[in-house]
DNA sequence: CTGTTAGCGCATTCAC
DNA sequence: GTGAATGCGCTAACAG
């Protein structure tokens, strides 16, 4: 163990260097109230020996941390990667600090990383859960406060904040149809996925407004990226009454049948329009501009996180609304 | 400490209910051998419990933990997001988890981040430095490993897995020479990120190596963001000899530089050449396509994670090479 | 192969 | 206001 005394310089270190005990030392560091001489020498001797307090050693005595875990199912998705930003400004605005962790929608991954955070005493944890009985209670059992984000929970045991999944299909649908599209088709992702379900049905309830009848024929449950909408176009153009338009339900979808409506040689929109969802700053340059339903990734971020920091005492959903933004994508 | 004692199951429950020593628990735990009888009693014992080990208490007494921190400088991008692919890939193999880190590129963060790495006994950092001088001694202080990626450190005190700048924005910039651009311009990174100087390097060099002017003007230190791309396309365009094709040396940055060139009106690729880096999804779907330097992202990233589990003796720089992917933005 | 024991570094009683 | 002592939960010596 001399290998570690020697990297190691510990609260007893500097206790000896500034001659007061441990406590003391412990409550500078806390803040607490110390009389300002050996606060003084305390200060000096953390200095000079250019101490860090072990964060492990505090974790294991008070039970608790201060790095807040946010679990996503896909870091290569923008959508998901810009809900980070608004966890983090209320985190350091709390002293907190944030990791994030990649399940890719397997729940065995999900499971370890959820593992991680009770083993690791982290102070919360934001899941966006990749399927609807994802087991958090292995948390919340230990009393870690946990979030869920973007999706829905089956037992509603976690507070929750997701966006208007219905109101923001059902908006992108009904657009393409005051756009003249008549036939519109849905790629939308796994059934195991809330925002799956409910954006088909967003999209579903804006045909119904018009009194169209639903073609299974035309909605798709692929997964949430490129290939699944790549597959999505290419199965919808195969239909013997292929739609004119379609509602591809996740951003990296949407890029996919994007693409693969430009390898068939598709005019957009003047043959076929889409809508996609998370807008993206690439949204802007593709060809035509993509029309899409934006979310508002920071404040849902931000939201999950002040549920984190303020628990209530009953379980809550909140819900946020989209923006539709329209571009030549489904403009003719 | 009643309140904790009911929430948390300890070896020491185990250990009675199996009628084993902790030891023997810890042993069942970690693999070690121990007679079968005894071990079938403490895995019931686990079970009936729902006992989850304290890692925390673990780390503290292994003085090592098991997670990986990747400390990466934009979360929203594509290119530092497909590394954690590559990084998570050799982790779960060798068990270990990895949590990523957001640092903006703002020393202060990207400190705190280092600072809760060492605190939380991370058992090892793979950091893209936010700047040459990033001070990473705290860390090899305390033997944590700790790999250096995309960019460089001014000290060369650890491994670095990075590419060949030089060569990749020769290639492209070649490319738009070849394909009959007569005045490039390069628009790239802050001078404090080694990439967007080896860029500007090698960008010189295909100039230079035609015989070609340097031309001041023409090149911009802009940021790696989307901003910065668009400023700097504007800033080129009205110039009094404004240039016909433009390198831009990372993948927002071109977004960026896409759109103001679609606001301008600009035909691509008959009157403006662009090239970009970090080749994406949506690459292909831009107007026109983009030409792009793809990097080996998931390649970068196995190799961090190698030289983490197997710190070589002597720091080493590993430099994997790009591939110029030739879509329409730059063919006419 | 198994049990006993000590201690990782810290925060927190409890006395003073 | 301060110090001495204790234990958070676990693993690693050491004996047996």
């Amino acid at each position: 163990m001399t290998k570690q005394d020697s990297l190691m310089t510990t609260i007893y270190d500097v206790a000896r260097e500034a001659r007061v005990s441990t406590a003391t030392v412990s409550r500078v560091l806390n803040g607490r109230v110390v009389r300002a001489e050996l606060r003084a020498r305390v200060m000096t001797a953390v200095e000079d020996l250019g101490y860090t307090p072990n964060g492990v050693a505090r974790n294991l005595r008070r039970q608790t941390g201060s790095v807040w875990m946010l679990i996503i199912s896909d870091v290569e998705s923008t959508y998901f990667t810009s809900l980070v930003r608004g966890v983090e400004s209320v985190a350091s605005e709390n002293g907190y600090s944030v990791v994030v962790c990649n399940s890719h929608d397997d729940p065995e991954l999900e499971a370890r990383h959820i593992e991680v955070a009770l083993a690791e005493q982290m102070a919360g944890v934001i899941l966006s859960p990749s399927r609807p009985d994802t087991d958090v209670s292995r948390l919340s059992g230990r009393r870690v406060p946990v979030v869920t984000i973007d999706r829905r929970l089956a037992a509603q045991a976690t507070s929750t904040v997701l966006v208007d999944n219905h109101a923001a299909a059902e908006a992108a649908t009904s657009h393409l149809l005051d756009g003249g599209y008549k036939r519109i088709g849905c790629i939308t992702g796994p059934r195991q996925i809330s925002t799956a379900v409910e954006r088909l049905e967003g999209y579903r309830r804006a045909l119904a407004a018009r009194g169209l009848e639903l073609d299974a024929a035309l909605e798709l449950m692929e997964n949430y990226r490129e290939d699944g909408g790549y597959r999505g176009i290419n199965a919808l153009l195969a239909l013997p009454e292929p739609p004119d338009a379609v509602l591809a339900c996740n951003g990296l979808l949407a890029v996919g049948a994007l693409r693969a409506l430009h390898d068939r040689g598709v005019a957009i929109p003047r043959d076929f329009g889409i809508v996609g969802f998370d807008d993206s700053p690439w949204s802007q340059v593709t060809n035509p501009p993509l029309t899409t339903v934006a979310q508002p990734t920071d404040a849902l971020g931000r939201k999950a996180a002040e549920l984190l920091l303020a628990p209530e005492k009953l379980v809550s959903t909140h819900m946020l609304s989209t923006e539709l933004i329209v571009r030549g994508s489904s403009r003719r």
